[in-house]
Order: structure tokens, then sequence, then C-alpha cells
DNA sequence: CGGAATTATGACTCCAGGTCAATCAACGGT
DNA sequence: ACCGTTGATTGACCTGGAGTCATAATTCCG
């Protein structure tokens, strides 16, 4: 799976060769398509590896989780772009994933997301409306999604050119820039979805 | 190219034949290498031919543009299914390229639309700021990719079961449900980018 | 140890993207 | 009106990768 990831990673959906990840791996073409069903078969999976290897909101430090939950927000996004740095091969993967043109597969890959939830968005913001930040006014369902979108289309602007509408400039725009975007970024969820009543004082 | 949008739009980018599309448009399969040089570049000129048959958001009737930003959103919203509905073969071409696999090709998607912002987002932000009820504390550039990223992604999740993450069950809840849940999502959005508009306490 | 059941193999088929030498059509100079 | 040049058009051909399947290898029991 570790090398299915690497050539969907190195060579893209369409690049990776069904015939090359198996020889890679040591089994045949055959045992591969008999086991995976397809190359969307495959990649499902691969996909699916790719994204357990990813911390869940809650995995952040005690300390950052004591600060709250835009806190956490923000450190997330903060370390993106050195975790994508160290795990660029299954981030490369979920990107594809992402933005896959099959929809029979995109199908799968959202229905997963749903039902096992791999990082823990759910429960990240079951946790931000029991400590009092995320209002209660709104369906949580709702709420989960507009975190899960806004905080993917944020990192991968981050940290994928292809997709910055211009933006976050990583390899044209000064660091300074892309934090008080991110700040900026973090101030707008904060207003979409924070519970009306917050005694902490907002900006820093 | 209304001849390419409907293969793409009937069998999805795998699924569409370059040399079918050329027979139907009364082409040799060469002609249409040459011209747009590959699959890809076919694809291309087709999802920029679809973006263009659509509405602007301040296309919306003048009795709708002078309720406001928020208003015209919640009317385009609202009419997203009607809308699609009449016009599926141009909007399954658009829900392609914003799902593709190939990211080179992803890329260029991106540059166009940035390029020629076919739905008129920066002008809208702009007349949202200008009437008052959207926040000036944020830079544009932001809130215009805001604006981008969420609509079209409840959009998708309206009309497109593949991507609906369970919020509105096109096919499966009930018309009223739907409807809560846009109002509840236009909420959001205007809570994250309204502007405060009891005092204008000017805040940095 | 032998034979059944299961699994693995890789040569093979099929088919679609992409190429290119040959052909055709348009134009302009004489 | 003729012909040569130039550029566009064609479709047979090539390439290579997804997916198949008859065969071989291995495992599993009695």
């Amino acid at each position: 799976m570790a090398i299915a990831m690497e050539h969907f990673a190195a060579h893209g959906y369409e690049g990776a060769r069904a015939e090359a990840i198996a020889a890679a791996a040591g089994v045949s073409k055959g045992a591969v398509f008999g086991y995976f069903g397809s190359k969307a078969g495959l990649f499902l999976a691969a996909y699916q590896s790719a994204t357990r290897t990813f911390s869940r909101y809650l995995d952040a430090p005690a300390s950052v989780l004591d600060q709250g939950f835009f806190s956490t927000i923000s450190y997330w996004l903060a370390n993106t772009p050195h975790m994508i740095h160290e795990d660029w091969i299954p981030y490369r993967v979920v990107l594809i994933g992402s933005y896959c043109s099959d929809l029979a597969l995109k199908r799968e890959i959202t229905k997963y997301m749903q039902q096992e939830d791999p990082y823990g968005t759910r429960e990240f913001v079951e946790f931000g409306v029991e400590c009092g930040e995320v209002r209660r006014d709104i369906e949580i369902e709702l709420i989960i999604s507009l975190v899960d979108w806004l905080i993917d289309r944020c990192q991968d602007a981050i940290v994928t050119e292809e997709l910055d509408p211009g933006l976050f400039g990583y390899f044209t725009q000064s660091a300074q820039m892309r934090e008080q975007r991110v700040r900026q970024f973090v101030e707008l969820l904060r207003s979409a979805i924070s519970a009306p009543d917050t005694s902490t004082g907002s900006s820093q």
C-alpha cells in the first residue's frame, strides 16, 4: 500500500501504472486486479491508507487543546507546511483523491470520509461546542461540513501551487504574508461559527 | 464545443472518447488533436465554454439585487436545483473540472477562473462591500475565495449526490429540509463576512 | 504422499490517446 | 485557365496500459 501511495503521489492518478506498482510490491499484476478489482479500487485503498496516516484534529498537543477550538485550528494551519513537507506522499494521494475526475470514485471517497471521519472533524467540532466556542444554533452537520470544506481548501491552497487562487503564494510570497492570510482566514471561520457570547478577547 | 460538452457530461472525463467527439462534430480526430493538442486541452476548452453559459452573480433580477448581497446569494442558491436542471450539460462539465484528477489540468482551470472570473465573484463581492453588507476589515481576495469555495461546494452538494456529505439529500430528503439547510448555510456565510451593521466600530 | 482447492502468474486482448505521411483545398502569380 | 506552394485535414497506424484468463504454483487436508 505504501508503494501504491508512492506511485500515485509521484505520477498522479492517470500517470501511475498498475503493473509498475505490482512489480514494486513484488506481486503480479493479476494479483493486484484480483484483490482491488480495478485501478480505481487500488487508488481508493491507497487513499484510505493515506488518510489514516494523518493526525486527527484532537491529536494536537494538550497545551494547544487547552487553549480552545480556534487556537487548535490555528495550530494545525500554522503547521500545515511543515506537516505536509514531512508527509508529502500521503498528502499528495489525498490531494488526488480530492480532485479526481471519476465521480464514481469520488462518491466512494465521500462515503468513506463520512463514515470513517479519519481526521475526527465531528468529534473536534463537538469539542468546540462543548467548550462553548462553537455556536449551537446551527445544525452541527452543517458546521462540520463547513469546517471540512474550508480547512481542506485552505490547506490545499497553502501548499499546492496548482490550487492557490493567488492567496498564499507558497513559492512566491513572504512567510509573513502567508501568516497574515492564515490569521485572517481563521478570523473568518471564527466569525462564521463561533458562539455569540465569547468571554475571551478575540484579537491578539 | 457544445458536442464536446455533451460527451464529457454524459461519460465523464475518462469515459469521453476523443474520436467520438470528433466524429459527432463532423471533423477528424487529427483535426481535434491538431487544434486542442490533447484530450486535456479539449476538455479545458469545453470547461471554459461551459462556465460562460452560466449567469454571473450580478445577473440576478434587479428586484433581487436591490435587496442586497446576501439576499442575492439566497436567490441563487434557492434557484440552484432549477438552474442545474435546465442546464445540466455545462453544469456537469464544470463539475468534472472541479474534481479532475490531473493537477496540471487543474492548474490551468484555477488560472482561468482567476483571470476570467466567469461568474463575476469579484465584482459581486465588491458590490457587497459597497452597499455596506460585507466587512472591509479582511482582505477582499480572501473573501472572494471564501465565497467561491463555499458556494461551489454548497451547490455541488445540493445537486450532486456523489458530493453530498449527507447535508441536502436531493433525492432522499424533503424540500423543506433542504431549504432549512440552505438558510442556515447562508446564515453561516453571513456571520463570516458581513459587516457589523450596528455601530461601525473600527477594529483591526 | 496425492489430489483437491485455492491463489498467483504473465502472456494476451482490447482499445483509446496520440502521430504523421499522404491528401486535399485555397490562394496567388503568371 | 493553369500550376505550384502553402497550410489544413485526414485516417491508418503506432503505443502502451487496463483488464482477462488459461495455466502454473502453492497450500491444505485426509
